[in-house]
DNA sequence: TTGTGTTTTATTGCCTCC
DNA sequence: GGAGGCAATAAAACACAA
């Protein structure tokens, strides 16, 4: 890896037709890249050529990064429509776990979205927040041989689909970063100990989940009116929608009573409320989680849902991309689009009339994808109140007034990628093959959540419209919203003073060495 | 160490829209 | 016709098991 490491330094700045030799995007370049595409399926050619410039590779390696990416997506997604087709790519199903493999050990991408009911399970209960120590990025998901007993690696399956919306935790200061990380449901034991003092007993498939997810299992699969059956159904099955209030409040869910037993602080609750009792669950990753995608940690999951599930045919695209723009542009909300957003902050529009139509369509039908799902206003309220909640949307604190000058007509992505433009110039290409795994599985960990998980999509609505609700009534409407921002504010322009923060989309290399540390 | 499978990157051609 | 995007393909890089 140092010797492709050096290669790929020196060719990100040699003109690609001097050299044919594929090269990797260093980690810190994917991340960055996964940042920004996150934000941006169709970046401009001026947000291309700001991020080819701040990760240091050309505009054409930026759009076939991006080409290749949204075609990733597409594939997943038609994966997701097809059904399974695991056969042609190894992955096997262990019927008495029912659990997935491929013959890599490890959840494949493209089975993001055929998610077995248990880990389902486990991640609508656990899936949230989960113990620092249990959900070290590197050691949950990227088949760390330091995960201990859980050698099955379809473990992970599960696990590593939380481990977006897990917390690091780490980070005391996002206690309240992400408000729909609230939503997004469950509170988990605040460590291991929490969970093993449950007295819990695992078998069976529950040996192989893990202690602590045993007691969530066990009561969801009580919940449904079923027993636990350690050689069940094979995948593929259909399985009975949720009773109502299945990841209801806890105190008419038993996944919460029994969970809760022990330690009343120890909320489990899937509800805000029980995610306001737990201050310490956010963490580092939390943050960046919601730096990275914002109030995207929620609404993230219906997006790319939305936009890749819904994604419409390629004509209908191209007349939804043309079509949309006016209709974005001129929210009946009477707030910035995102694509406002991100022009407003700019203080002008980028791009000449010409093009403007062109490249306003496509963050049109970026934004309209975004908030395609998004019909609930409460939704969207929290979203635009997100929305000014990035820093790297509005904060230019960090930003000399001349680059911000400079930058103006990228203000987000200028903000974002400075960020990384550090790290990039840092991180060393090639690092140890375990940072390397990190991001990788940073990235995988990502489209994870962020595409495939239907059920939580599903309970979303219920879920979302409670949320919002609960946050109405605990949170004046505005004093909810700008809580969050300026906590979020806050809170960013700490990390982003903070050298150690610098990395908003990755973790860094200490990062890495500390969670890894932290298990060992 | 080697073989195999997967992922990622680069290239090319085609299509659609302006 | 140019530009942008998608899809197919090849090949390198990578991960893992034997």
């Amino acid at each position: 890896m140092a010797d492709s490491g050096e290669v790929h330094s020196e060719e990100n700045k040699v003109p690609l037709d001097k050299s044919k030799k594929r090269t990797l995007k260093t980690p810190a370049q994917r991340d960055a890249l996964e940042c920004f595409y996150e934000e941006h399926k169709f970046p401009t050619d001026e947000m291309k050529a700001q991020l080819a410039e701040k990760v240091g590779l050309t505009e054409k390696q930026i759009s076939s990064w991006f080409c290749h990416r949204r075609l990733k997506d597409k594939r997943r997604d038609e994966i997701h429509v097809n059904g399974r087709q695991d056969p042609s790519s190894g992955v096997i199903q262990d019927r008495a776990s029912g659990l997935r493999q491929d013959s890599c050990g490890s959840i494949k991408q493209g089975d993001h979205r055929n998610i077995d009911l248990r880990e389902v399970e486990s991640r609508g209960i656990y899936g949230r927040d989960r113990p620092a120590a249990d959900l070290t990025y590197v050691n949950r998901g990227c088949q760390d041989p330091h995960v201990g007993d859980m050698d099955d690696t379809s473990s992970e399956s599960s696990s590593s689909l939380q481990d977006r919306v897990f917390s690091h935790n780490s980070d005391p200061y996002e206690i309240q970063t992400s408000p729909y990380l609230t939503q997004r449901g469950a509170i988990m034991p605040k460590n291991q100990a929490g969970a093993r003092n449950m007295g819990y007993k695992p078998s069976g498939y529950l040996k192989v989940k893990g202690e602590i997810e045993n007691p969530a299992i066990t009561a969801v699969k009580r919940q449904l009116g079923r027993h636990y059956r350690e050689d069940g159904p094979p995948l593929g099955i259909e399985f009975e929608p949720l009773p109502p209030g299945a990841f209801m409040s806890q105190s008419t869910n038993p996944v919460n009573e029994q969970n809760n037993i022990g330690d009343p602080s120890q909320c489990h609750s899937l509800g805000i409320s029980g995610f306001l009792k737990q201050p310490n669950l956010n963490t580092k990753y939390e943050a960046h989680i919601t730096r990275m995608g914002s109030q995207d940690s929620y609404e993230e999951d219906a997006n790319c849902y939305s936009i890749h599930s819904d994604r419409p045919e390629r004509s209908s695209y191209r007349q939804l991309k043309q079509k949309s723009f006016h209709n974005t542009s001129n929210s009946p909300l009477g707030q910035n689009s995102y694509l406002d957003t991100y022009e407003d902050s700019a203080g002008k529009t980028p791009v000449n009339g010409s093009n403007l139509s062109r490249i306003s369509s496509k963050h049109a039908v970026e934004e309209m994808r975004s908030d395609s799902l998004s019909k609930d206003p409460g939704y969207y309220d929290a979203k635009i109140s997100n929305k000014k909640a990035k820093p790297w949307l509005r904060d230019n604190n960090n930003v000399a007034p001349k680059n911000a000058q400079k930058n103006e007509n990228l203000s987000r992505p200028s903000n974002l990628i400075p960020e990384f433009s550090q790290s990039l110039d840092t991180v060393e290409r090639g690092p140890s093959a375990r940072v390397t795994k990190v991001d990788k599985c940073v990235t995988e960990r990502r489209h994870k959540i962020e595409y495939h998980d239907p059920v939580r999509v599903k309970m979303r609505p219920t879920n979302e419209v409670r949320v919002a609700n609960q946050a109405k009534i605990e949170y004046p409407q505005q004093d909810y919203l700008e809580n969050a921002s300026s906590t979020k504010l806050l809170l960013l322009a700490n990390q982003i003073k903070g050298s150690s923060m610098d990395v908003p989309c990755s973790f860094s290399e200490d990062e890495t060495a500390e969670t890894s540390s932290s298990l060992e």
